[in-house]
DNA sequence: ACAATTTTGTTATGATATAACAATTGAATC
DNA sequence: GATTCAATTGTTATATCATAACAAAATTGT
């Protein structure tokens, strides 16, 4: 069910169009996250529909994470209908079938890399160049459930946003202007 | 420095404003936090202004995490002028000085229970009644700091917003709707 | 008082997201 | 195939959150 080999405690690289060649190929990320996500809403009786399938190819093949506008204008290219409501439905259907999150911290979306229901949104921001990297830590979510269990709380869902340099711009950014300044 | 005493790991209710009798006395929090950020402000050459000032005391007062809409009209009711700009530049002074949180998932903001300039913001929230808790784990902290260097990512904030069910509404919601449905 | 800086006022607009209801499509049954 | 029901999509309007840009006023240091 899962697109990567699993690894306990796996981080995904999501960013750099100029350089992945030191990660792996997206491409095929796009096809097994399309593959996860056809399987699971047939097992749910969900249907996956045009605008949603597209929807989430589109968040897939977008090397960042993608504001709903932006969502938007590319599904309006391909003749989908142009109004907020449209892309909104399709990003509320892909997370509530834990196909996508949402980067609170950002206002924009990002395919889910472990595709699963448990809803962990773990995450490394860069305030450099923007670039996302989703990682996964079952030492640290057993901590939190156990934290919040002790107050009595019941998790049901985790956000984690941390923000920084990556190891990128903390390399050119001592040097030169990095080279990840474009956006879309 | 901190209101609290020194607790590792310790919690702070924000929210119940029916029932704080089990917890403290919120007028309490307010003054220590005032006092705190006269301190800080003055240690630092920064200016906590009138409307400064009274923004992070419509905050602490408030007793769950306040728009910025809901604290500019509050503001506004009080003489302070009525234009976004206005909240928006007294919350930045605010987030910028660590005396509050932004809790991304609401677009909300909330009095810094341990007024640090670390920028970590835990929080606990609830789906039901929202009422929001801060929360503090030290060991998670490390943990993230490692995950991240590990990485060669260099951090600079931390935000955790855990959603689910808290104590009370789990207890409330298994026999009637919960008590706390109004939102100010 | 004067100049420099910070803060605030003001107008306008950008960016993100949802409400409400009509039209269409899909699927299940007759 | 026609009928019915539910899910999805279209459409219009509006709510909510946030910032740009520049003018005016207040504060600070000299």
């Amino acid at each position: 069910m899962a697109q990567h080999p699993s690894h306990q405690d796996e981080s995904h690289h999501v960013g750099h169009d100029q350089d992945h060649s030191h990660d792996h190929n997206h491409n095929h990320c796009i096809d097994s996250a399309l593959a996860t996500a056809e399987t699971l809403c047939i097992e749910q009786g969900q249907r996956l529909t045009k605008v949603r399938r597209r929807a989430l190819e589109l968040i897939w093949e977008s090397h960042r994470p993608l504001g709903a506008y932006q969502l938007l204008a590319k599904l309006a290219e391909e003749g989908f209908n142009s109004a907020p409501p449209t892309v909104y439905r399709a990003l509320d259907f892909l997370l509530g079938a834990g196909l996508i999150h949402k980067v609170e911290s950002m206002n924009a979306y990002l395919g889910c890399a472990h595709a699963d229901k448990a809803h962990k949104g773990y995450f490394l921001i860069c305030d450099e160049c923007h670039n996302v990297m989703e990682f996964d830590y079952q030492d640290i979510h057993a901590a939190l459930i156990a934290k919040a269990a002790q107050q009595g709380f019941e998790l049901r869902a985790e956000t984690i946003e941390l923000t920084g340099l990556c190891a990128e711009c903390k390399a050119t950014n001592t040097s030169a202007a990095n080279t990840q300044g474009t956006r879309t």
